[in-house]
DNA sequence: ACAAATTTTTAGTTTTGTCTAAAAATTATA
DNA sequence: TATAATTTTTAGACAAAACTAAAAATTTGT
């Protein structure tokens, strides 16, 4: 399995989650910045190998098998998210780049090392579940914050990892895991709120709102 | 930089310090088990990219850029072959296959705190040297077990790391870095010794001693 | 010094993963 | 339901890194 495959696959996974009945190769070209044509070749091979099925102009859908390994890969970049983190001090917005990396590292022993030494940790630092070694993970129950109405309290379980910027404007806000956030104001006119973070108080716009995953407490 | 680019550099570093006067191309396809032909395109490559001197049929020697990247590469691996060996648990002889791996990973930041993470270790699980940040190390002056006399004795500082199955055997003979070692009889017949390590005493063929390295202390 | 042996390079292929441009299939629209 | 727009695939090229086979340069042996 090369490295390119493996973070097909891995693509591949993430979209299933949103296009259940195939996903285009469209989406995959986008996901991985390249074109559609090189999407359908890869699509192929990866075919070839059993990891996906593909039928010409109709998407695809990951096999057991290929459901398995992008599983693996995954359980892998979170631990070593984990790891820089609670380890190597790195911020929650630096880590994506360098477990892009580490992710793709062959070693059952090595990860099974890594997983022990960090204690069995049940989410990465965005709040993402790490699958065991078995690819089971817990399926954490999560709202936007944008859907929770005037006076709905939760906890901070999890943000949209995409993007740096704004995980560093999370940062600012001082806004991070395990904080309790409440609703106190919500703006019908933008769908901008004033919520109370811990003990700050501060207003959020309708974006940040849709990219904070939240476990409603009440 | 590419992983191969990387790697090729690493064995021409390596290669340079016995055939001081120019690598030949054979040695640098043998140590890449590869054929001559794949490193004379490597070397040109490399060449093109000034990181060594190239003159065809004279072998070549790494520019002060290649020999500081080859440096970096190896503080990387030693770095990582230390973690494995005292934060997860691997042993000595398990560790090179991996940390071949992780040499590659590319992040300033992820190396620095490794290295304040490890502690600033100056040697690795071989007793080889780490390198610094600015590519200095400390030259460990190592004799070869082979080369002492009866009553001398030293110290173990490094072993040679090429080969797993003699890192296995020293674990049973129980000799590992920094164990007190004294020749109690050496056999001119066939070279091999009589030595004491630690509080053990136990014979080892002459192969063997020529693959332990000894800073003597008598 | 000259033929033989060895080392090194060149030339031409292969594989992986990408690209562009054009063709084909599907979906949307009027 | 044709036609237009969009999506997807095919065909043909390219770059990196390897290979094989053959040619060229160097070194060795007598």
């Amino acid at each position: 399995m090369t490295l390119s495959e493996e973070n097909y696959l891995k693509a591949i996974f993430n979209l299933e989650e949103q296009t259940p009945k195939g996903v285009p190769t469209n989406a995959i070209a986008e996901l991985m910045e390249t074109k559609a044509s090189s999407a359908t070749d890869m699509v192929k091979r990866l075919a070839e190998k059993e990891l996906l099925q593909y039928k010409p102009y109709q998407g695809t859908r990951l096999t057991k098998k290929g459901k398995n390994h992008a599983v693996k890969v995954i359980r892998k970049h979170r631990l070593w998210e984990t790891f820089l983190v609670e380890n190597l001090n790195f911020s929650w917005d630096e880590v994506h780049v360098v477990a892009e990396q580490l992710e793709h590292i062959q070693s059952e022993k090595l990860i099974h090392q890594l997983d022990k030494f960090l204690g069995y940790p049940k989410t990465d630092p965005h709040g993402d579940p790490i699958p065991d070694e078995d690819g089971n993970m817990e399926t954490i129950e999560k709202k936007v914050l944008a859907e929770l109405q005037q006076n709905d309290e939760g906890i901070c379980v999890g943000v949209d990892d995409s993007s740096s910027a704004f995980l560093k404007y999370l940062d600012k806000l001082n806004i991070s895991l395990g904080n309790k956030i409440k609703v106190i104001e919500k703006e019908a006119f933008d769908n901008s709120m004033v919520i109370q973070v811990d003990e700050n108080t501060l207003s959020i716009s309708s974006l940040a709102s849709k990219n904070i995953y939240i476990r409603k407490t009440s």
